[in-house]
DNA sequence: TCAAAAGTGTTTAACATACACCCATGA
DNA sequence: TCATGGGTGTATGTTAAACACTTTTGA
């Protein structure tokens, strides 16, 4: 087995026999679900395909590795600045899964390794950046049964969701959807929004404000929307979220897909 | 954008300009964790390397994928059969991440989408197949601080490790490491080793008889060592756990990395 | 003074933990 | 009849669910 002068570029033979043999090469891809918590509804960044195939299709963003060397965590943070204009610092971008059905792409072997990101509602409504087209779409309209996306990114974005909707049940993520000072209710209106289901507003607030290093007070409160000014606060340091805060059971929410 | 007659070439222009430049290819590996239970140890399945590089060394299951048109699922069953003369139909195989770090492969840009296994403790003891030297190895061993493996592989062990741990809170999978008949109390060892804690036998039994769909009576009962014989079970049709079987806290298990 | 939103207290049920105790077998 | 492991019962604590009630603001 040798290494070629071109980066990347690798042959060899296998482990049970010394006929050198061509290693199979693919196009790797990154593809990115951003999603947001905005006006009462998930939601999720698309933009528009400009080019072929799915010419003006509506897709998750993401594109191919920039050069052989590129890292693909690092990847997957540019494409994010690129295509819809957000900085990867400071907000939460975690791998989702790895599709790579050779039917995915009509050009040929892509593979994509595929990412989930949280992001505040305030944050950059439309992007700015390469992208052609970059808006907000609520998740709902997207998963709807004859919605369609390119690609398999409608397959990806309801196992994005389902993701998404777990991890609110046993971390603090849900606060990576608020602005950095936020109330108990707007974190709450989080969970109602992303599980479909209302919560016991009471219930709820002692819950969390009751797990250690979840909530950190401010000292401020919120002032001047009718009714009592509610306390606001900052993420704590916690990660984790223990108790956790189960899903009630009962009707489920809109659409999503099951993964293993 | 066009592509190729080759099989799986794709060549194109980016989303936001035609200049036409060339998609940088990779080569795509699987790589597998089985796991198994065996000797009241949480054991994994390793292969000898027989060519360069860390030749000689252990390292876990794997392989490029065999041709351009491979899919990736596919492929880990394939390497999975070969390397260890498991059958993947009927064994738990599930992705767990896709590791693509620029350095990790010293012959040049390899990413590898890995893979998790479950299997009962009576599989194959050692591997027919292709592989050189597959054997099963406590993964206490492996991951102490001064043990290495081939490439990147024991911090994918360790992902794999805890990932393992940590479903077994949240689903019926500890009943994949027994074997097709097993009483309450093998299931209970599953969970005490891979764990690394003792349960209390009576609550342990009470809780997991009482969740439905998870074990179905066989109607027979052990006999022969020593004691009241045990009732026998098989898996039921549940998958996931409710309510939770939750790790005790205290003690830390040894060794294991935090994934996100 | 009333509506609206925030936040507390209280009750009840579900579930976990600890452990006493009984059951069925082999030696 | 004793040792061994299987299995049930019961007391006690912790957390969740439901909801009555108090607090603090704007109109």
């Amino acid at each position: 087995m040798r290494v070629d002068g071109r980066p990347g570029q690798v042959t060899g033979s296998d482990d049970t026999s010394d006929e050198a043999w061509e290693i199979p090469l693919v196009a790797l891809a990154v593809d990115l679900a951003v999603l947001t918590v905005r006006d009462g509804a998930l939601q999720v960044m698309l933009v528009e395909r400009g080019i072929e195939p799915y010419r003006g299709m509506l897709a998750l963003p993401g594109g191919f590795l920039a050069d052989t060397t590129e890292d693909v965590d690092r990847a997957a943070a540019r494409e994010l600045a690129e295509e819809t204009g957000l900085d990867a610092a400071g907000l939460h971008l975690e791998q989702l899964r790895t599709y790579g059905e050779p039917g995915r792409d009509p050009r040929g072997r892509v593979v994509t390794v595929c990412y989930v990101a949280f992001v505040p509602g305030l944050a950059a409504p439309t992007a700015g950046g390469d992208a052609r087209a970059a808006a907000w779409t609520p998740v709902d309209a997207v998963l709807r049964p004859r919605a369609e996306l390119a690609f398999d990114h409608k397959r990806i974005l309801a196992d994005a969701v389902e993701r998404a909707r777990s991890k609110l049940e046993y971390t603090t993520l849900a606060a990576t959807f608020c602005a950095p000072e936020f109330t108990v209710t707007e974190l709450r209106q989080v969970y109602e929004t992303v599980w479909g289901q209302e919560l016991d507003a009471r219930n709820f607030h002692r819950k969390v404000t009751g797990v250690a290093d979840f909530l950190v007070p401010t000292g401020t409160r919120t002032s001047g929307q009718g009714g009592r000014p509610a306390a606001l606060y900052r993420r704590g340091p916690a990660h984790l979220l223990h108790p956790a805060m189960l899903r009630p059971p009962g009707p489920k929410p809109p659409a999503a897909s099951r993964t293993s």
